[in-house]
RNA sequence: GUGGGUGUAGCUCAGGUGGCUAGAGCACCAGAUUGUGGCUCUGGGGGUCGUGGGUUCAAGUCCCAUCAUCCACCCCA
């Protein structure tokens, strides 16, 4: 069907990229303040690079990817994520030799291949920031801290931020050992997926959403007990520093993120009332990613934001966003030749940057005056025959319906001084 | 990928057990108001009933498929 769009994805229309623009401006202005600049990749990547980066025993990689070949046989996939391709962009670009931390952020679309409901769509758009060639603490909580500043500017409350860390390949490898062990009597008992993990990744078990391997896994051991001593004392720092920002969190040892590349500190943030999909947000710090990558060893740690999951917690909690500034005057005319005396006299006010707007429908004087006042206009100048006659202008203010008759000429002055431009 | 609900005008929805030219409210346009929006009244335009098949003398209504959408699982943003 030619007027249909593809499943799970939406258009934004007129009336609603008001939110849209309004969250852009929020994220631009306040990622210059943290002092992260804006870095812009392609739609799509080697679907190499998500394998690699992502994980290859990850949903998103195993199930969820729009990948596809192109002309020349070439292996791409439109991105699921957004840190991958950053990471990419950074190490091809050589910016570890100019730009060190590197602080940088994207926003865009992304796409996974899954089934829509509420919040969850096959195109959907992230806001994230990530920060390259540091392994301080403070830096995880600058990045949270970033996150929570965030959703404050924009009115979002009722947020709950729940704090991990999954520790280096050396602790992991410990907590592998002992929560196989630990496992292994009731290995029989585990669902189909999670019999899968035990052997693969069993850390994911605890992600598992069953009630009974939920019940099965409640007493293991967690990663935060066979954290090493290094590990260990980093949690504990960026514990303090968030500490020290007043930001309130939620240990919870059980926090495993979905994707392959994540080491020390990992963090979700969920909010109540939009339904099933409710984390909006979530991130953590991938120390391997680089080099696994094929880059220098170096650290590296950020978020990913949902956008249309914020929108719609805004929407939940009835947040009222900013309000877009009114247009600024309507020419309605009621002939020919005052038509043409303000077709002129638009084109005038426009280049003074007025935002004035007439009627091409041929529609009546009310039709007009009701078009302007839904549109929302300040001003509606009317344009008749007496007002041809002694080039005046019949002014009409539409808060109030107060009308006054004022000289053509003194029209710009006027609306100037009215509008406070 | 699994399970369930929904799909009639721009929007919100009526249309028992199939039966004449398919309805309402809101919105839109016009008139009442011969030069003026938001109230009132009157009139008007607008629908291949998601799409494609099937059953039937007859389908918006029943059956099948398909697409979209919503909800949950799964996963995550």
């Amino acid at each position: 069907m030619l007027t249909t769009r593809p499943r799970g994805t939406n258009d934004i229309l007129p009336d609603e990229i008001h939110s849209w623009r309004f969250l852009e401006k929020t994220i631009h202005q306040i990622c210059k303040e943290y002092g992260y600049k804006e870095i812009r990749t392609p739609i799509f990547e080697h679907t190499e690079l998500f394998v690699r980066g992502v994980g290859d025993t990850t949903d998103i990689v195993e199930k969820e990817m729009y990948s596809f070949l192109d002309q020349s046989h070439r292996q791409l996939t439109l991105r699921p994520e957004g840190t991958a391709p950053t990471v990419r962009a950074f190490l091809e670009n050589n910016l570890q030799k100019q730009l060190l931390p590197g602080k940088v952020y994207y926003l865009g679309p992304m796409f996974r291949y899954g089934r829509p409901q509420a919040g969850r769509y096959r195109q959907f758009h992230q806001f994230g920031v990530e920060a390259f060639g540091s392994n301080d603490p403070a830096l995880d909580a600058e990045i949270i801290i970033l996150a929570m500043d965030f959703y404050r500017r924009l009115g979002l409350k009722n947020l709950k931020l729940l704090l991990n860390s999954v520790g280096c390949p050396e602790c992991r490898k410990k907590h592998r050992h002992l929560l196989q062990v630990h496992l292994e009597p009731v290995l029989g008992e585990l669902c189909d997926t999670c019999q899968n993990r035990y052997e693969k990744n069993p850390l994911r078990i605890f992600d598992c959403k069953n009630v009974h391997c939920q019940r099965l896994v409640l007493n293991s051991p967690t990663i935060v007990d066979s954290l090493c001593e290094s590990c260990s004392e980093h949690f504990k720092l960026v514990q303090t520093y968030l500490g020290e920002a007043g930001v309130v969190f939620q240990l919870d040892p059980r926090l495993v993120r979905g994707l392959d590349y994540y080491t020390h500190t990992a963090f979700e943030i969920l909010v109540e009332g939009i339904g099933a999909q409710n984390a909006i947000g979530g991130g953590g710090r991938y120390n391997g990613l680089l080099e696994e990558l094929g880059g220098k060893s170096l650290p590296g740690i950020g978020f990913g934001l949902g956008l249309e999951r914020i929108l719609l917690a805004l929407q939940e909690q009835g947040v009222e966003l900013q309000a877009e500034d009114k247009p600024h005057l309507f020419i309605a005319t009621m002939n020919a030749e005052a038509k043409l005396m303000g077709f002129k006299l638009q084109a005038e006010l426009r280049k003074r940057g007025f935002r004035v707007e007439m009627d091409y429908l041929e529609r009546s004087i009310k039709a007009q005056l009701k078009y302007a006042g839904r549109q929302e206009y300040q001003f509606v100048a009317i344009l008749g025959e007496s007002e041809l006659a002694d080039e005046s202008v019949a002014l009409k203010k539409m808060e109030t319906g107060e009308q006054i008759t004022i000289p053509l000429a003194e029209l710009n002055t006027y609306l100037k001084d009215a509008l406070k431009i």
